[in-house]
DNA sequence: GTCTATATTTGGATAGAC
DNA sequence: GTCTATCCAAATATAGAC
């Protein structure tokens, strides 16, 4: 090879981002991100003067605007419930039907640069405020909207954790599909549950 | 010092858990390890001649003993609302009111070896047979029984990656307070939620 | 921009004194 | 049973050729 570059940032970014979601930060070597990546350490360092640290900061940085992309229905649809169905689905292509892991979760350990978590913090506020704005558009008040985001994100959580311990993703698509009720059903009918309708 | 233990096997696996479950398997070093244990890496060895991986193969074997007292209650109990509520208030003691993490989370992800993989998942999956069962003798039917569980081990696992990721535990709580209701509440007035009553 | 080669530090593990 | 000292491999990072 020569001068051009073997592989644009985006596509690099989300091979590193494949490599820290499921190794984590400190499980995530330079030999393993090389290997993803398909170039050299030398080269990866070329990329990142800044070093393994850079490369975390970065998959964050490509996480955010990744999430960006995935949010947006719930600004955009008409109805909130049709919004908020829509980013279920996002969510579900993002975590390969939870086949893959939140570099919230994995980037988060003891361990990892304090910037890092200070960010993926920011990530997982950004997301919640989404999904309470959604929450609050279909009538929720707001302190309930924010109940809500917040059962949505541990639920979300909690059900990749679950696939990846138990081995089995099949349920977390059960996860995805309660989101719209979760979120934005009426106060009465709409309780954020689990045992009803599914 | 000479040849007495400076620290019994109990306390030792406790020292040691508290590194695996705050920085994951990669993230636990030697260094780490010894330095909580209050032992050098060699006296380790002693104690582990197979390394690190027997440390991680101890602690789960010790984290199991652990859930086996934490899941006495939901077998013990006169009632099985009584049951979880016990069991909710030892999950609590047992991650320090969700300022801690879970072995079943921070123990699988790759890299970590193959057996303490199975084992997390054995682990997980009498946790959830034990919360089955105190769903069933309240009157779930066994497919219900299994979905509450399911959903319990999903809120937990979640609420507590939420509290690291948001650096906030407080929220922990109304996740354990909320267990006797999402697993033994009949069926009509009971479906797991968490938008009502808290 | 990527590579090979190498430097340096850290991590996992062992030997042997006490 | 714990320690100091040491070995080896792996991880992070850099230098310089192409």
């Amino acid at each position: 090879m020569g001068r051009a570059s073997a592989i644009d940032d985006h596509d690099l970014l989300d091979r590193l981002t494949e490599v820290f979601r499921c190794h984590g930060y400190a499980g995530a070597s330079l030999t393993v991100l090389s290997q993803a990546a398909g170039l050299q350490r030398a080269s990866l360092y070329h990329r990142f003067p800044e070093g393994k640290p850079a490369m975390a900061a970065a998959v964050l940085n490509h996480a955010e605007r990744m999430f960006t992309a995935i949010l947006e229905p719930l600004t955009t649809a008409q109805h909130p419930a049709d919004g908020v169905a829509e980013m279920a689905q996002r969510i579900g292509a993002f975590y390969r039907d939870g086949r893959r892991g939140c570099l919230l979760d994995t980037m988060t350990l003891d361990g990892a640069p304090d910037d890092i978590r200070v960010r993926a913090t920011a990530v997982a506020r950004r997301w919640m405020h989404g999904m309470a704005a959604a929450a609050m558009r279909s009538g929720a008040s707001q302190d309930e909207a924010e109940r809500r985001a917040h059962a949505a994100l541990v639920n979300i959580e909690g059900a990749l954790v679950v696939a990846r311990v138990l081995d089995d993703p099949t349920e977390f698509d059960n996860t995805l599909a309660w989101l719209p009720q979760l979120l934005t059903a009426t106060p009465s009918s709409a309780a954020p549950n689990r045992g009803d309708d599914r």
